[in-house]
DNA sequence: TTGTTCAGGTGACAATGTCATCTGAAGTGT
DNA sequence: ACACTTCAGATGACATTGTCACCTGAACAA
């Protein structure tokens, strides 16, 4: 902790914890670029020894997110006491509880990202590989013919049902359906219609 | 227009559209009361005589547009000259417009809407209304039974399509698909199980 | 030991949401 | 016709916020 590269490093993580953790419980509007700051230790300016705006540090909050989301996916891939009936459901799963756990971070983490070019490029590769280990847990159950259509699907359906949900837009009075009787239809239908065609 | 109660009703009027603009060609960080002020022909504090808070006035700005989306759906449904096959893809084709035209906007009605009670009880009802008419959209083409399922199914999905299209988290490199064959996908799925189950 | 680099602190500024207060004209009662 | 009330809108003010220029002290390199 007295090399300055270390001390450095650990205020980093520190202010990216701090506006994730402001993020979570009090919104948007609670990170503040001041309460970010003394949450992890420091003052006001200090975070822009580490992130040329406020947009760019959201952005890496959103872009850190995302790669935990790619290697929880790509954990249920690998992981071997799963079933591999259950890995899609497992890896859908992983996606609606950062939605239902985090609703803040997860319309963060499908916003369009902003700031800084390099926080931008980085926060579109974590999305990139997230998908791309959704894709891959896809192609691992049906045929390479409608892996993509079938996987580009099932994502922005979750995403849709998870992100309806999470707004309250999904009213249970209304639709008499839950979120996971949403997931399952979709998954029996895309199911079938992969044996079929 | 000299009557005090319709200067106050054009006024309000006024404002809701210059929020609307502002919002549709300068994304949310545009659309600030000075502005929104500004462009009705009013000053900063107007505002205040018609909305409880600026949260308050976007989710007008969210159930206005709420309520033309359901029209749009009660129209094409109504419409003798649409056939009845077209009706589907086109009244969810009027969700994708409103994301496509208006982004901003897009967001803003599937946000959680924020604000005085007042107003977001209005936002929820237009909300509701919409779901209702495309509800019966999809209860015209498939058996009561599982209108409800389809229904939401569709929604949610066009949705997390336009969504993801919108936010440019819908890579067509990666994909290889558009949101349209998406949609369509989709649709024909749901067609080939509400006939088959 | 001396000079350099750089993380972090500090003061300042413009923009913004919000409110208290003021003003003038539309509306109302006599 | 006149005085009184109401209320849409203007104005001044204030706290908060993102952002930057500048300063400081300690970790490094020479």
């Amino acid at each position: 902790m007295v090399s300055r590269v270390e001390s450095a490093a650990a205020t980093r993580r520190a202010l990216l914890d701090a506006a994730a953790d402001l993020l979570d419980s009090g919104g948007p509007d609670a990170v503040t670029l001041r309460a970010v700051g003394a949450r992890a230790g420091v003052t006001r300016g200090a975070p822009y020894r580490h992130f040329p705006d406020k947009d760019s540090l959201l952005t890496a909050v959103a872009a850190e997110a995302l790669d935990r989301l790619a290697d929880q996916v790509r954990d249920v891939r690998a992981d071997p006491r799963v079933p591999p009936a259950d890995k899609l459901n497992r890896a859908l799963s992983s996606l609606m509880t950062v939605g239902r756990r985090q609703p803040h971070l997860y319309r963060l983490m499908f916003a369009s990202p902003a700031g800084d070019p390099t926080a931008i490029r980085a926060a579109v590769q974590a999305a990139d590989r997230a998908q791309d280990e959704f894709l891959a847990v896809v192609g691992d159950l049906v045929g390479a013919q409608h892996t993509r259509q079938f996987a580009a699907l099932l994502l922005t359906s979750v995403h849709g049902i998870t992100d309806m949900e999470v707004s309250g837009h999904l009213s249970a009075d209304k639709w008499h359906i839950t979120a996971e009787e949403l997931v399952s239809t979709l998954v029996s239908m895309i199911d079938r219609q992969a044996r079929s065609g």
